[in-house]
This record gives structure tokens, C-alpha cells and sequence, in this order.
RNA sequence: GUGGGUGUAGCUCAGUUGGUUAGAGCGCCGGAUUGUGGAUCCGGAGGUCGCGGGUUCGAAACCCGUCACUCACCCCA
């Protein structure tokens, strides 16, 4: 047997009510607030990624799906949307348009991870991303997004974090400080952050290890080195989130995976995800359109993951759809079935849902397929009901049953779908 | 990449110190009702016991290997 791909899931038909749900829902909040959608490619050239996320982080390091195309480029299915989101801003040169580039888009992301609760090889991602416009109120506006679309799935459990990593300055100056202050406390930390050291030491702040904590308490707080221009900016959009009342939490210690962040970053986090705790995350990368080829843009963002959502979403959010009045067609017989495919033929150019099993050849298996289907009408047509030219319209809950003049059907069938 | 757990019917799971024909519930199909659903009763179909070796008179069970799923580490959505 042919299986799917480590990591890679299929959507049943029983789960995609709850995905259509947190889609429509993202759908219609990023609408409201004035972000439109972009639909970009599942795959770009390697150096896209390579270039936007970072070189050293995990991701590029080794979590791509990266392979040769036929004249030897590589390519690569894209980990995450901002590069390509960005790639299209630029290529497409919508700096030049003078309406607010706000976007937002859906769709499968893709990375080479060992599979557990809450993390798949492909995974599906709602993202926004807002360029052009360097105002706090542009990051409060993505914030409030991302809050909006969780809270109004009723999500549990829910903190919003935010943290101001200042600009690439504020971050060299503050580097070595850090760097300075964990090698006298090199003793303490894990194994995986003695390395850190060296390598991405703002990670070892935000490192799980309980030792690695209280060592890093009376750690040089990053805030302390920013610069003035970098503070009023995050106090503006602190101030934004007080206004309109979306609660956060202040955590220094938060940092991102992805190179290309500064000033604000945040991250929205529950508890009810098994290991996972990290629902969506952004953040402003007012530098990435520029390292990309593109002119010096501000731009802010976020990304939720779908899967993650709905694990989340609880089963009360997800109501069975309305009962939509279906009509069963039981054509049974060597005219009964001809006759039964063509009544129900009409009824769906009419615009009646209408369903048949053409597995049950008998009326009785007929009519527990429509019981079971849910149908609040079987019309039943046998050879007999042919001979007569009446079909039977059975109404499923009452029993109550009327014959149908099976050539005019619709005029009939109508008035008694609209009654009921 | 590293560690733990689990692989028996479509699904959820039993299966005794290794013993003969591998079971149950639910679901499915049929009958009771020769043309009327749900409930009940009766009957039926459905299995390479993940795969490959090994031990044994005999393996679903024990040993080795392997694969898959899963949880966790790492990292992240």
C-alpha cells in the first residue's frame, strides 16, 4: 500500500467544517481590517530563504525541502510565507501603489522536522503582512488581528506576549554585553546554551531549562541598551494595545526564531498544545525587503498555524451545518432507476440538493441511506410509480407521503421544500 | 538527528506460563418485512496478528533486525 508522507496529513471530510471555520473566520477579520489576499508559490529558489530567514538559523540549516530543478537551480518548498510574500511586494514593484500593501494569505508551509503533537512536515500557515508604513499603530493593527482571530475562535487559554528587540544596532551593542555576562555563568546553563553562547546567545534567554533561567535572572536586560528612538517606538505601541485593549505580557526574554526581526516581536502561546505552546508569532523586519533587492521598507507581520488552531478550537465552535433540506431519490427497478436518475437530475437544476446511493438496488436499503444521510425527503420512484407517472415524496419525519406527477416534479417539490 | 511508547477485523480493543480453528463491541451486508428507514432479534462477510529472520514439536505471544505510527528532546506555527 502506497502511504502518505512522514508528517504530511490528509483533511477528512468529517475535519474540514472546523478548518473552514478558522479560515473563514481569519478570512473575514484580516478583510475587516483592510488586508487583502495574495496567493504565492509553495515553492522559490533556495537563496530566497537563505537569504530572508537567516543562514544559520534551523530552518535553513537543515529543515528545507530542497531539491535540483531540471536545468540544476535549486529550489526549495517554501518554510514559512514572508519571503515569498516579500519576493512578490518586490517583483511586482507595489511599493508604487499608493493604497496601503496589507496582505494576507493561506496555504501549506513545509519543513523537515521529526513529526510530534502539534508539528507536521507540511503544515498550514494564515499569515499577514503589512509593509510601507513605519507607525506603531501599524504594529498594534497586526496585533489586534492576530488577537481578534483567536479570541473570536474562542481559543483557550490564550497569553500574548511582546518584546522590543530594538534595531540591528541596539542589538550589537547588546550582544557582547550578554555574551560577557554568560561566560562567567557558563557553569550553570545546559549543554545545548554553552554553545548558544557563541552561536545565537539571545536564544539562551529564552531557553526552557529551569537552571537556565535562574541563571540568566540578573542577566543585562536588553531593553536597558536600546535606543531612545527604539523605545518611544515599542512605548507607542504598547501604548496602541492599552487603547484598544488587547492584554499582553512584557517578556524580555522573548526571541525569535528568524533572523530577520526587530523592534517589536511577539508571540501568541497557550498551554493546551502538548509541547507545543506557540499558537502564532511576528514581528516588525523593517530591513528585510531592502536585504531582499527591494527599496528600504518597513513592514510588520504574523503567522498562526492552522493545525494548531484547530486542535485548539473546541468541538461546541464547530456547529453541524444548518439543516439544509436534502431530497433522496430511491430509484429502484429496471425503470425506477432510469426514471429515478433523471427526477434527481431535475432537482439539482433546480437547485435542490438531492443525493442517491446507486449501491441500493431495493427500496428498504434506499431508504436507511437516506435515513442516514440525514434527508428530510425521499422521493421514491419504482417501476410501479413509473407506470402510474407519480412518483412518492416521503417526508422522513412525519411518514406523511404524497404522490408527485413525476414530468412536472419541480413546480410540486418546490413549494413543499420552501413550507417546511 | 536522539530517546521512550505502541503496532491483532473498517474503528476501539481482548487474547492466560508459548498449545490446536485468533475473539468481542461498534460498524458493514443480508433476513425476519416477496416495495417502506431508525428499535429488536437472527444470520453473514471481513485478518499476510506491521514486515523479515531466529528459537521451538508448536509463536499473535519469546529473541534479533527492520518499518510505520506516536509522544518527547531539539526547534518552531
Amino acid at each position: 500500500m502506497i502511504k502518505g508522507i512522514k508528517g504530511v496529513k490528509d483533511l477528512l471530510p468529517e475535519e474540514t467544517p472546523r478548518w473552514r471555520l478558522i479560515e473563514e473566520t481569519a478570512r473575514r477579520w484580516a478583510t475587516g481590517y483592510g488586508f487583502q489576499e495574495i496567493r504565492i508559490p509553495i515553492f522559490e529558489v533556495t537563496t530566497l530563504f537563505a537569504r530572508s530567514i537567516g543562514a544559520s538559523t534551523d530552518i535553513v540549516e537543515k529543515e528545507m525541502y530542497t531539491f535540483q530543478d531540471r536545468d540544476g537551480t535549486s529550489l526549495t518548498l517554501r518554510p514559512e510565507g514572508t519571503a515569498g510574500t516579500v519576493r512578490a511586494y518586490i517583483e511586482h514593484n507595489r511599493a508604487a501603489d499608493p493604497v496601503p500593501q496589507k496582505y494576507f494569505y493561506f496555504g501549506p508551509m513545509f519543513r523537515h522536522e521529526r513529526p510530534q503533537a502539534g508539528r507536521l512536515r507540511q503544515f498550514h500557515q494564515f499569515g499577514v503582512e503589512s509593509f510601507g508604513i513605519a507607525d506603531p499603530r501599524a504594529d498594534v493593527e497586526v496585533i489586534a488581528l492576530l488577537w481578534r482571530v483567536l479570541s473570536a475562535l474562542a481559543l483557550p487559554g490564550l497569553t500574548l506576549e511582546i518584546n522590543n528587540l530594538g534595531d540591528t544596532a541596539d542589538r550589537e551593542t547588546y550582544r557582547p554585553q550578554l555574551v560577557a555576562y554568560l561566560k562567567q555563568h557558563e557553569e550553570k546553563l545546559c549543554g545545548n546554551c554553552k554553545r548558544r553562547i557563541e552561536t545565537n546567545p539571545l536564544r539562551v534567554l529564552d531557553c526552557k531549562v529551569p537552571d537556565c533561567r535562574t541563571a540568566t535572572e540578573a542577566a543585562p536586560h536588553l531593553a536597558d541598551t536600546l535606543s531612545e528612538k527604539a523605545r518611544t517606538y515599542f512605548a507607542g505601541v504598547l501604548a496602541g494595545l492599552d487603547a484598544i485593549r488587547i492584554p499582553y505580557h512584557l517578556n524580555h526574554r522573548l526571541v525569535r526564531g528568524l533572523d530577520y526581526y526587530g523592534l517589536t516581536t511577539f508571540e501568541v502561546t497557550t498551554t493546551n498544545l502538548g509541547a507545543q505552546n506557540a499558537v502564532g508569532a511576528g514581528g516588525r523586519y523593517d530591513g528585510l525587503v531592502e536585504t531582499l533587492g527591494g527599496p528600504p521598507t518597513p513592514a510588520v507581520g504574523f503567522a498562526v498555524g492552522l493545525e494548531r488552531m484547530a486542535m485548539m478550537l473546541p468541538d461546541t465552535a464547530v456547529v453541524s451545518t444548518p439543516g439544509y433540506t436534502t431530497v433522496y431519490v430511491a430509484g429502484f427497478g429496471i425503470q425506477g432507476s432510469a426514471a429515478g436518475l433523471l427526477s434527481l437530475e431535475e432537482l439539482r437544476k433546480a437547485g435542490i440538493r438531492a443525493v442517491s446511493d446507486f449501491r441500493s438496488g431495493t427500496l428498504k436499503a434506499h431508504l436507511r441511506q437516506a435515513d442516514r444521510l440525514g434527508c428530510r425527503y425521499t422521493l421514491i420512484v419504482g417501476d410501479d410509480e413509473v407506470v402510474k407517472g407519480l412518483g412518492v415524496l416521503r417526508n422522513m419525519e412525519t411518514k406523511v407521503q404524497l404522490d408527485i406527477p413525476l414530468l412536472s416534479l419541480i413546480p410540486h417539490v418546490l413549494p413543499l421544500l420552501s413550507g417546511s
